[in-house]
DNA sequence: TACGAAATGGAATATTTATTCTATTAATCC
DNA sequence: GGATTAATAGAATAAATATTCCATTTCGTA
């Protein structure tokens, strides 16, 4: 007779099920640590896929990825996965609220507000992983491998994006150019043919931003854009866009997304002018 | 009869998808209108979603969604749904084939690469939690909430981390200053007593930083630091340390730890003001 | 190498979910 | 305003999927 009936052990965020997986990964069986091995590399699958697909993709029986759900402490792939969805599932809160949420949170403790935010963390790479595509980022990376120079744009914050992106392209010996906030971004007569201009706006989007993008659109200059929502401006004229959401914690968001986005691509960048050569 | 039979009829991408859902927003009946209107706002639930599901979301009877599935021209909402899964499954590579030498692959696609960064993430953000303990960061969030002015400093790979603070802040009308790279260092005429020094500094740690962040603690500047390392020179100095490493890949760390400690660290310090108050 | 315990894979079953059918209601046209 | 057609919602059916069971294999130990 197998038990679940204890609900205090099943894993109640993906920080519990990555915690376990990582602890499991000594002591569990061949089989079931297939499961593990396959399962923290891919965790993104799991709300689109069956268990069989699942089971299949980690080479094993259906049967033993379900036992693997339950050596995890799950009742079976069902609930598991329902952890999973909800990430995409759950409602966020809205803009105005932050204040109220914000007082809310005060009694609480700073470390659960780490944890919330780290949860946060790992939602964000969760979704990441969904909304973008393969092919959408080497196309992104091969057309910016080509560039003469690489225009990095991005205010407020936006901002700490970019300038990662520009010290690790720089790192890396890309050529590239940060335009800085407030008064240089009218340095449009900065930006040649065979220059391309990567724009960073997050919703409410800047002007400035947007305004600095579509000049060198509509000089036939290529622009990518990174956004985390669909109706973004840039949507209009860039060349491809990619999207990070990043899940809140009481209406603040970390850039956990968009950086790992961002220094994924720089990285592709580089490897595909190295290819080149 | 509906008539699916002809395949060159059926969307073959995400984009498709739209325009049919754009064209139809008009001539599409009372019920499969409001499919569309909820459907264009959340297409990111249709690979988590059942039927049921999107049709109680979008307020009608799943059969009606059934047959807005229909008049976008899939066979029914499975096939629908498929294609929204493709997006997510797309970089799948071959499963089986490569399971035992994931990590040792020669050819790294895009998505891997991403993959890769995602998995370091997670790993950072687990580390994070098991490093920062609850009282020291309530330590420095109350320390730094008493601050008349916090400092920001922070140059290269650290200074992305300062600038999302610093932005945070300001929007959280928490009296901040951010010292810019190169030159602005010397600024520490603009420190005085009752303020806060907080400086990032990752190995190798730039002297520049180091040198402004001692010179403050010198005259009494109450100093804290974020670092990647146990022998960071600030902890010779600072009055408290913050750890927060980065899983790497490939050599590259991105910088997930660090902006979600900082992220956290910014509204605990907002949180501590308001709860005096 | 032989024994017991644990693990495994495939097949049987239960459950959920998609899809179709039909009676009823609303809209359109003459 | 009545006749005709389209649209709708709920119930019935079909298909897909999760889950359990059990005979067989593998593993660890003496």
């Amino acid at each position: 007779m197998t038990a679940p009936q204890s609900s205090a052990l099943v894993p109640q965020t993906v920080t519990e099920v990555l915690e376990r997986l990582d602890a499991g990964a000594d002591i569990l069986p061949k089989r079931l640590k297939q499961c593990a091995l396959f399962t923290r590399r891919h965790l993104h699958l799991i709300p689109v896929s069956t268990v069989s697909e699942m089971a299949r993709a980690s080479g094993v029986a259906p049967s033993a990825y379900m036992r693997f759900c339950q050596a995890l402490g799950f009742s079976g792939y069902s609930e598991m996965q329902g952890l999973f969805k909800a990430q995409v599932t759950d409602f966020r809160p809205d803009y105005q609220d932050r204040l109220g949420n914000l007082r809310f949170q005060a009694d609480v403790g700073t470390g659960q507000l780490l944890a919330e935010f780290a949860e946060a963390g790992h939602k964000s790479l969760l979704s990441l992983a969904n909304s973008v595509t393969n092919e959408g980022l080497d196309r992104i990376a091969r057309g910016m491998a080509q560039a003469r120079v690489i225009h990095l744009i991005g205010l407020r914050r936006a901002y700490a994006v970019v300038s990662s992106m520009a010290y690790l392209l720089d790192k890396l010996e890309v050529p590239s150019s940060l335009h800085y906030a407030s008064g240089m971004l009218n340095a449009s007569g900065t930006i040649f043919e065979g220059d391309v201009v990567f724009a960073v706006s997050f919703a409410p989007f800047s002007p400035e931003t947007i305004r600095l993008a579509r000049e060198s659109a509509d000089r036939g200059i290529k622009v990518y854009g990174l956004t985390d929502s669909d109706n973004c401006p840039l949507n209009e004229f860039a060349t491809e866009m990619l999207i990070a959401r990043e899940d809140e914690v009481a209406g603040f968001r970390s850039l956990t997304a968009s950086i790992t986005l961002t220094t994924t691509l720089a990285v592709a960048i580089k490897a595909m002018q190295s290819s080149v050569d």
